[in-house]
DNA sequence: GTCTATACAGAGATAGAC
DNA sequence: GTCTATCTCTGTATAGAC
C-alpha cells in the first residue's frame, strides 16, 4: 500500500476517533492529513470508500496488538486477563482505536454495509478468548462445566460495554477495570 | 405537553431507532410525524432541541417498562433476571428503544451535552439492579461476598455489550440471552 | 399553530492545471 | 500524484401568509 494511502488512513482514524464515523468531514480528515481533498477522493473514491478502508485499517490495528504482550508463565486465564485489559486502557493508540471500534460497532446498526467487517473481526476476537478459557479449563484453572464460547462472548461483549460507558463518561476507566478484574476472577475454578 | 409534541417526539424516536441520531433529518422526521419541518422548528426551536427532547422522552418510556412485570414471588434474582432480560426482546417499542438508547450512548462519546442525561438513568438502571442484588444478598439467593454495586455494574454494562451486538448483527438475539442467563446464573449462591 | 416557499450554509465531489 | 478552484446537492432554518 502506498505510502500516501496509510498517511491518510492513520489522520482518518484519528479524526474517527474524535468526531466519529458520521462526524467524519473529509475538509478536517485532508487538514487533518496534510493533503488536499482532491487527493483523499483519487486514493480512494468517495467518503464511503475512506470509510472501509479506515475500519479495515482499524481492524488490522486490532488484530496486531491482541497479540501475546508480556510472559505470564503459562497462566491461560492470567493472559486472558491481560488480553482483555489491554482495551481498557488510557493511552492514545488504544483509546483511538476503542473509540473508533466502537464506533464502526455503532454505525453497523444502521449502515449493513459495515456489518461484515464487524462480525469476522468480533469472531476472531471471541475465538481467542475461547481458545484462552479451554486452555484454562485444559489446566484447572476454572471449572470444568463452563462453557469456553460461552464465556467468550461474555467477557467480550462486556469489554464493549465497559469500554462505551468508559468513552461516554458513565465509568471512570479504573471502575471499569475493576469490574472485569472481578467478574474473571469469579471464573477462577468455581461452577458455572 | 401539547398533542403536536408528544406526537413529534414518538415519531423522532422511530426516525432515530431507524437512522440513528446523527441520521436524523428534520424533514424525514416531518414527514413521519405527518407535520412540516416548520412546525417542528416551531415546537423545539432546532435540531438540537429535538433531539433532546426526544431523548428525554426515551429516557421516561425506558423508566416505564423498568417497573416490575410479573410476580416473581419476591424472587429478587429472578425479578433482576426478567428486568434485564426486558432489553433483549424483539418487540417493537422495546428494540425501537434500545436502538436510540443505544445511540445516545454512542453519540455521548462525542457529544458532551447528551453526557448529563446518559449518567443520569445509567445510575438509576444501576441503582434498581444493586438493589435487587442486594436483596438476592439478604434471602441467600446469592452469596454474602458479592458486592452488590460492583456486580450491578456488570450486568447493566453487560446488557448493552450484548444488546449493542445484537443491534449490529454480531450476536443472535437468542444467543445473548443465553449468555445473559449464564451469567446470571453463576450468581446464584456461589464465591465472588 | 400550522403551512408553503425559500434563503443560506455546509459538505461531497469533480474539472483541469501542473 | 497532487493541487486550486468550483459546482451541486442536501439539509437546517426562517419569512410570511393563513
Amino acid at each position: 500500500m502506498s505510502e500516501r494511502r496509510t498517511q491518510i488512513l492513520r489522520a482518518a482514524v484519528r479524526v474517527i476517533a474524535q468526531d466519529g464515523v458520521r462526524g467524519l468531514r473529509i475538509e478536517k480528515l485532508a487538514a487533518a492529513a496534510g493533503v488536499s481533498t482532491a487527493l483523499i477522493y483519487y486514493h480512494f473514491k468517495d467518503r464511503s470508500g475512506i470509510l472501509h478502508a479506515a475500519l479495515e485499517h482499524i481492524n488490522r490495528r486490532a488484530e496486531n496488538y491482541t497479540e501475546p504482550a508480556q510472559a505470564t508463565n503459562g497462566d491461560p486465564l492470567a493472559e486472558l486477563e491481560q488480553m482483555l485489559l489491554l482495551e481498557l486502557q488510557d493511552i492514545d493508540e488504544v483509546r483511538e482505536n476503542s473509540v473508533a471500534w466502537g464506533e464502526l460497532r455503532a454505525s453497523a446498526v444502521f449502515n449493513h454495509d459495515l456489518r461484515k467487517a464487524l462480525q469476522t473481526t468480533t469472531r476472531a476476537w471471541n475465538t481467542d478468548i475461547e481458545d484462552l478459557v479451554g486452555q484454562a479449563k485444559a489446566v484447572g484453572g476454572v471449572a470444568a462445566d463452563v462453557d469456553p464460547a460461552l464465556a467468550a462472548e461474555h467477557l467480550t461483549a462486556l469489554v464493549e460495554g465497559l469500554s462505551e460507558r468508559w468513552h461516554s463518561g458513565s465509568i471512570s476507566l479504573h471502575r471499569a477495570r475493576q469490574v472485569l478484574t472481578q467478574v474473571i476472577a469469579g471464573y477462577r475454578a468455581r461452577t458455572t
